[in-house]
DNA sequence: ATGTCC
């Protein structure tokens, strides 16, 4: 085993000395606890440590305790590239740029939805679109669609889908700099058009989960995060930047593999094609990926506006009385022009993060104004069996992460292998006997995002709470589940 | 993740 060779930093943290293969620039790093090391693939070793040998890596390739193998860096990949003589690479964001999280609180208790579960269930399923090539409600032009993509929640805010509160509690407040529609193909535009406020599908989910008091870690931060009574009703949105996104990442694949030999880049892993940062051709990707980050926080406003109407019509109250508010929402798979220090100067690196979130702790001018004591949320899905979990940013992670942290629980299992496994009826049985209805258009994807194909989620966060870049705050147990 | 192969 390879894992011999690994030098224990700390009690979670394992580092691949440069030795370790040919070209490594910079060590790589793993973060995760004993019990979990072991099962780290090898194929995550063998992506870790080829993105250590991209052009103008700083420090380490870093992969978070949720890691698992993805298209060219893992998912759960962390690395910096330095502005003047690094890359860019679509295989460290991720086909579907900007999936994240957002997390909205509301007033309202478990006993008091408990009488109309199977409505709100219902009604949600409805109202919001999922599934492979679902189309939502909006029917936009061009020109609305191009604000999308440069302004990005501030549309939203302009056309009456978002109020001031959701973009304060939105990560760079919903609208991503450097967007610019130019550098967008039709394609991609005739791809996402007509799928804003939709959920999608893999593990693309909305989910009603409740905050039981067992589950609050820190009493005084949830509180700071409008977590504020006992069985409270939280919702969660997973989701991306749909068909758009994914057509902007196979787009510049294509112009990066016909440029590559122009920029003479070292790449171990075709998967891993890049530019640099400050080539036209980067440049443009750059721009692109902006607009589709937008898109993304466009689309999960555009759901929480459906769920308010939802909530609204069930209870019989209007979304100010029933307090549905965003906590944060925070994007998994993305890069940033981000400062570090590297070697006692400041620096300033292209920080992809490719199923990993940003944690930036207290002070930061960066977080909303009313998280400043307390650090940004770092919201963290789970499988839709267990409930995702509410962290907060730490300094820490400042000096050992480029201020990133894990996402979610990460797969242990490919969904071919999980749907080999189990059957999306008996997965069904299963999360009602547990108290958790879910719906779907897709059964066997119930199976594809069972528990059993993720790791035990309490588990990678304990890990990233021991090393200090984040915090755990609170932890959720859903009650309904809408499965893309 | 994805009009899961134009």
């Amino acid at each position: 085993m390879k894992k011999d060779r690994f030098k224990r930093i700390s009690p979670n943290i394992w580092e691949i000395p440069t030795d370790f293969k040919q070209g490594m620039r910079v060590p790589a790093r793993i973060l995760s606890s004993e019990e979990l090391i072991d099962g780290i693939d090898d194929k995550v070793i063998d992506q870790i440590t080829n993105v250590a040998c991209l052009s103008g890596i700083k420090k380490y390739a870093l992969c978070m305790p949720d890691g698992h193998c993805g298209y060219g860096f893992p998912i759960g990949g962390v690395a910096g590239f330095s502005k003047n003589d690094g890359i860019i690479s679509p295989g460290g964001i991720g086909f579907d740029i900007n999936c994240g999280m957002r997390l909205l609180r509301t007033d309202l208790t478990f006993d008091e939805i408990k009488p109309k579960m199977e409505l709100l269930l219902n009604k949600l399923f409805l109202t919001i679109p999922s599934g492979v090539g679902s189309s939502g409600f909006l029917k936009l032009n061009k020109g609305q669609f191009t604000d999308i993509m440069e302004k990005g929640a501030d549309w939203c805010l302009e056309s009456g889908y978002a109020t001031s509160n959701d973009i304060e509690h939105i990560e760079d407040h919903g609208r991503i700099s450097h967007a610019d529609h130019t550098t967008v193909s039709e394609k991609a535009i005739s791809r996402g058009i007509n799928q804003m406020g939709t959920l999608g599908s893999g593990n693309h989910y909305l989910e009603v989960e409740i905050a039981h008091p067992e589950g609050i870690y820190n009493r005084d931060i949830a509180k700071v995060f409008g977590i504020d009574r006992d069985n409270q009703v939280i919702v969660a949105i997973h989701c991306g930047s749909r068909g758009f996104g994914h057509q902007i990442a196979t787009d510049y694949l294509e112009v990066f593999d016909k440029c590559s030999k122009k920029y003479d880049l070292v790449v171990r892993d075709k998967e891993l094609m890049s530019a640099p940062i400050k080539s036209d051709e980067g440049q443009r990707y750059f721009r692109a990926m902006a607009c589709a980050a937008n898109a993304a926080f466009v689309n999960r406003q555009l759901i929480t506006f459906g769920i308010r109407k939802v909530f609204s019509e069930v209870f019989g109250k209007n979304v100010h009385e029933l307090g549905v508010e965003t906590i944060y929402d925070v994007a998994h798979n993305i890069a940033k022009m981000e400062k570090y220090e590297i070697g006692g100067r400041e620096e300033e690196l292209l920080i992809h993060r490719k199923g990993a979130t940003r944690s930036f702790g207290p002070g930061r001018p960066e977080i909303p104004k009313d998280y400043q004591l307390v650090g940004q949320p770092v919201i963290v899905g789970g499988s839709m069996e267990t409930g995702s979990a509410l962290l907060c940013g730490a300094k820490q992670a400042d000096e050992e992460t480029f201020g990133s942290t894990l996402h979610g629980a990460g797969r242990t299992m490919s969904r071919m292998q999980a749907k080999r496994t189990a059957r999306g009826e008996s997965i069904r049985q299963k999360m009602k006997d547990d108290g958790i209805m879910v719906k779907t258009g897709y059964m066997p994807g119930l199976a594809e995002e069972a528990a059993f194909a993720y790791k035990d989620i309490d588990s990678v966060v304990s890990a990233v709470h021991s090393i200090g870049i984040s915090k755990k705050v609170a932890r959720f147990k859903p009650v309904l589940n809408i499965k893309g």
